[in-house]
Parts: C-alpha cells; structure tokens; sequence
DNA sequence: TTGACATATGACAAGCTGTCATAGTATAAT
DNA sequence: ATTATACTATGACAGCTTGTCATATGTCAA
C-alpha cells in the first residue's frame, strides 16, 4: 500500500512513477527489476521512493491491482451471458488477451509469466473481508443457478474459482509462447468443454 | 544444470551441498535465498559454489528436479487404479502430503507458495523431446481410454494436464493455510467431481 | 620429479537495498 | 511580511548481495 505522501502527489507525479515503474517491469522480470533503475527512469531520488512505497513489491502490487480492478470490473459481462460464468471468461479471456496487447505488452508479458498459483486467491479478494463477501453475494446473485448441477453457492463459487484457475493457464501459455493463439485457444476451450460436460463417459 | 565438476564430487560433498541449500530453502522463500548463507551452511568457498552452478536458479532447479522424478514415478499407480488418472491424482495427492510432512516439510512450503503457473509444463516435461514423447505414450497406453468420453491422445493428455494443475493448485492451497487439511480436500474432491460428471445440468 | 590437469580459494568490483540527517518547500497564523 | 509548522525531497552511507578471476592447492600419470 503506497504512503498517504504518494497518494497526495499530483496525478502527474504519480503517473510518471508509476510509468517509470511499468517500464522497468517490462524490461526483465520482477526478481530482477531494480529500484534504483526505476528511480533512474523516473528521475526521482532514493528517498523519495522510500517515502512512497515500502519495497518494491509494495509498489508492484499497487500497479497490479489496478489492472486487477479494471479486469475484475468486466465480470458484469454476466449479466450479458445470462448468468453463464463459463461463457463470461471465455469472451474476457479475448478481451484480456486483446487489452494486453495494446497496452504494455511486455508488462504482462512478465507478469503472467510471473504468476503463482496463490495468485488465484488474489485475484478473488478484495482486501477487506465484508467486501468479499460482498462481491461472493454479487457474484452468486448473477450466476444462474439453473444452468449448474451444483447449487449450493459454495460449490457454485469453487466451481468459478476453478474456471477463473483455468483461464489464468490459458492466459499464461498464451504469453509463453505468444505466436499461437489458436493453439491454445483450441487447448482452452477443450477444458472448458469437460469443465462443462464432464469427463467420465458413464454418468453415475 | 549442475557442472561435471560437480557430478565429479564425491557423493558425501554432494549431500552436503545439497542439504545446505534445501535448509537455507526451507528458512526462506526463492527471492530471499541467499548463495552466501549456502556457502556458510555447506562450508565452502564462493568460488567453488560458481565451479559447481551456474548460479541460485541452478541449483533450485537441480534439487526440485530430484523430487519431481521422485513424484513422477509414482504415476504407476495409474495401473493399480485400472487407468483412472483422476483417482491416481485423488491418492497421490494425499501421498504428497504425506511425503512433504515428513520430509522437509518447510522446504516444500516455501517451494508450493513459490510455485509458477508455468510449472505446471515443466512438469509435464522429461528434459529432452524423445523422453517426453516416450512419457506421453506410455501414459497413453496406460491410461483406460474406455473410461472418458474424450479417445484422442491430445484430449486425453490435456485432460490429464487438466487434472495435474487442479491438484497442484490443492497443493498449493494446503500450503498457505496447512491446518485446514479436510477443507481443502473437500474442495479438491469437489473439483474433481466437476471434472467427472460436468457442471452443466442439461447435457447436450 | 615433473608436468598436466582438476579442484579450491577469497579478495574484489560492481551492484543492490533501506536509512537517516539534512535541506527544501508550502501552508497557516500571527 | 515573518515566523512557525508540517509536509516533501535529497543523496551519502552502511551493509548486504552476486559473479569473476588470479592464484593456490591437490592428484594422478609419465
């Protein structure tokens, strides 16, 4: 969580920060992005930096949950898919894959492949519970419980858990090797189908 | 990949070594690792540690790769459950668990919290093509095709890449909180669940 | 004994991070 | 206009890191 004193900052100092920042985490990946080139690009002193964020991952984060946010927001794509969370993560799947390559490539780039699995859990929190469970009611409200075997909304809000864990593994294969949409489109959409139908041949 | 310097060492130095590193592993997470306090712990010069890996990631890799063949030859368990991968996961899960206990057990903590989506492939993956392809058949030949509605080798080996990443992301999950074994497993059990009989209610 | 080769060493340069005493700037109050 | 107060910025610094390299030591064969 950045200080009180960047959040004061004018937009403009903080956005050149953050820039500054962005760029150096598209340079390498985050193990070897350093504070003090990020001070370079930014043109801001040791101090100063030190003043705003706690470490380098504090400030990581920060940058991280925005696009988080922004991702996390397309989630009412649900309402358009008349509740169907599968159909909702493969269009945002596009969408995301689409936004990436527009915007900071290389960032993401990194990122995904940076991305450990307790990300997932991240990426289903907001930081405070009541909020959580405010967006797990809101979420559970959208869904369509008659399109799923599973009506219990523990079970509905695990089974999103893992559609959101398999899309994170396309997304992360699409920027391993970033040539091959189709191919992993095809691969994504082959566990999507089992997610939906099922395995096993026999049906007890 | 360690040098032939190293290989070269008697298997005493060797263990040594590698005890050293598995215990500053086990104190603190990958980023945090430090090769001086591996040196300390092993007793050896930094020149030497450069004479056997290349550098920390080196080394990582070398002891991870130790227990993934380890865990990787007890896919034979696929024929004692009649070629059912999603139940040779369901037990290997709990032998994991089990395993790391006993073994190490901090080491592992801090290698799942570690644990890349990327992974996930490099576990799939024997170092060299012939080897991989060797695995797969073999995994194909085993496996009780009648069992799945999917038959072709690609469907099969993606829905069992499917599979390996909902019980590495268990893993994972037991883990973080590692009290809470019976809820995890629950979860886990429900996933599979999801993969055996789908989500969908109708089924067309 | 000598050479040739494999192995071991630790001082070193170059880099990193986080801190802190100090300096500067803005805003409010007299 | 001047002082007080609070906030913001600075860069030198200590203490850590890594990877290299010239040098030293061990080992085996001729």
């Amino acid at each position: 969580m950045p200080s009180q004193t960047f959040l004061n900052l004018t937009e403009e100092k903080k956005q050149n920060l953050l820039k500054a920042a962005t760029l150096e985490f598209s340079r390498v990946n985050y193990n070897t992005a350093s504070i003090n080139q990020i001070i370079l690009n930014a043109g801001i002193s040791r101090g100063s930096f030190y003043m705003y964020f706690k470490d380098k991952e504090d400030l990581y984060v920060y940058i991280f949950e925005y696009y988080k946010n922004l991702f996390q927001k397309r989630i009412a794509l649900l309402l358009e898919k008349n509740g169907d969370f599968i159909e909702t993560f493969e269009q945002l799947f596009d969408e995301i894959i689409k936004y990436c390559k527009n915007n900071n490539q290389a960032y993401f780039k990194n990122l995904f492949l940076d991305m450990k699995f307790t990300m997932e859990r991240k990426l289903l929190q907001k930081p405070k519970i009541e909020e959580l469970n405010k967006q797990k009611k809101l979420l559970l409200k959208i869904i369509n419980k008659s399109l799923y075997k599973y009506k219990t909304e523990e079970d509905l809000y695990d089974a999103f858990s893992l559609v959101l864990m398999i899309t994170l593994t396309a997304l992360v294969h699409y920027f391993i090797d970033d040539t091959k949409y189709q191919k992993i489109k095809d691969a994504y959409m082959n566990r999507l189908h089992i997610i939906k139908y099922g395995l096993y041949e026999r049906n007890d």
